[in-house]
DNA sequence: AACTATTGATAAGA
DNA sequence: TTCTTATCAATAGTT
């Protein structure tokens, strides 16, 4: 694959192959990892240059590569090891692995991946299960977005019973406040002069700050009715 | 490098994973093999396939690559050790189980358990997802279904096909049959009556049984446009 | 480092 | 599995 074929012998001359070397070790890491995600395969690669350094892949971790080459490798010389706790857990791994594979599978076809290879049957199972776990997840969605409006509404009501009160309050605050000017200043004025002129904080009466919560209070549902649009943009993190 | 290019990710189809495993890991090791003598160079190579069969190649030998790369590394220490291999499967089972634990609790939420702890937005994102799988899963049966209906129909029309030429045939030798009687009995009875009598097996013309089989290849569809309601009893079997 | 003309690898199909 | 073949990818030789 190039200009030419070339013999599969030591390239004389050092320079191109030191440069056949970066090219082709490069192409080799690739394919390694290219194997590893595609075939589902547990890869390590060691590669050392003519001049000693080191280029490397491992597709988890050199150690486990490592470790499970040795463990395959050394099965072969003494299988009537003694040291049976190291082999207990050996087993107990490999139990783990198989039931993780397992696991991964239903997990890809319950994400609608990897359907090749299913009968209708086991298809329409599949279906049947994605269609009641949406309704399980729908259900408690509406559940959670119900009570929350419910909790809203009950703080909203207690709001709108403590403005009341306040409105109430202030109210007669109000009128004590006119007829304490009347006995400080006497009466020549009229109250309503006197009203119109107290400090900007008081408020003149409750029917002009109460409707705009009482607005709110009365149509909590545009929160509830169509809460999917807003969340509809939110990316999976399942994985 | 293919007839059509693969985007590299875990191939779905287990059979064609298995198939272009064996191809690329020929490859990687060819590749392997040619590196370190076209270049002079020390390479070590280890490949688990997923179902945990060993294929590995080293230039020199594995023991040589190992203890040059743990010396480069300067991990020598952690491996080769049997006190410690004893507690790295401790830690690979370890591993395993938070592995499988994690997917057990990914498992039941998209089975639509286990849903208490979740918030708004992560119960969208699985609904979302589980609209996803569905459609994935409804599209493959679609498909399935199709082709099934497509290859009946297909030879329904050529078992049409050979009942009109039977049928032909059959007339052809009833005719054939009425002449050899006529022939044998003498003219005096007219050609109908001799038709009139022949044995019962002899259908009397092609018009009276095919009907019903144009009927049942004309409305193939019924099969296909409810098939849930027949499958719909069937009990899951994921786990 | 780039750039191609070629060879090599391989995805899909039989 | 193995073979074939159409295509894409890697890379040998060159600038």
């Amino acid at each position: 694959m190039g200009r030419g074929k070339i013999a599969i012998r030591r390239i004389d001359n050092s320079t191109s192959r030191q440069v056949t070397f970066s090219k082709r070790r490069n192409g080799l890491l690739k394919k390694a990892r290219e194997l590893s995600i595609l075939c589902d395969a547990e890869v390590g690669l060691m590669v050392f240059s003519s001049t000693g350094k080191l280029y490397d892949y491992a597709s988890t971790s050199m150690k486990s590569v490592f470790e499970r080459y040795n463990k395959l490798k050394e099965e072969h010389h003494h299988l009537m090891n003694p040291a049976s706790e190291e082999k207990f857990w050996q087993t107990e791994a490999a139990n783990l692995r198989t039931q993780l594979q397992y696991l991964q599978e239903c997990h890809r076809q319950l994400m609608g991946e990897e359907l090749t290879g299913l009968g209708i049957k086991e298809l329409q199972n599949l279906e049947n299960q994605l269609e009641m776990s949406l309704k399980g997840v729908r259900m408690k969605k509406d559940q959670i977005l119900t009570s929350e409006i419910k909790e809203l509404r009950q703080k909203g009501n207690l709001i709108h019973q403590d403005n009341v009160e306040l409105y109430q309050k202030m109210d007669q605050i109000q009128k004590e406040n006119a007829e304490l000017q009347k006995k400080v200043f006497g009466s020549r004025s009229t109250g309503e002069e006197n009203v119109a002129s107290s400090p900007s904080y008081m408020v003149r009466n409750e029917y002009e700050l109460r409707p705009p919560i009482s607005l709110q209070l009365s149509q909590p549902q545009t929160q509830y009715s169509e809460p999917s649009a807003k969340v509809m943009k939110l990316g999976l993190q399942l994985h």
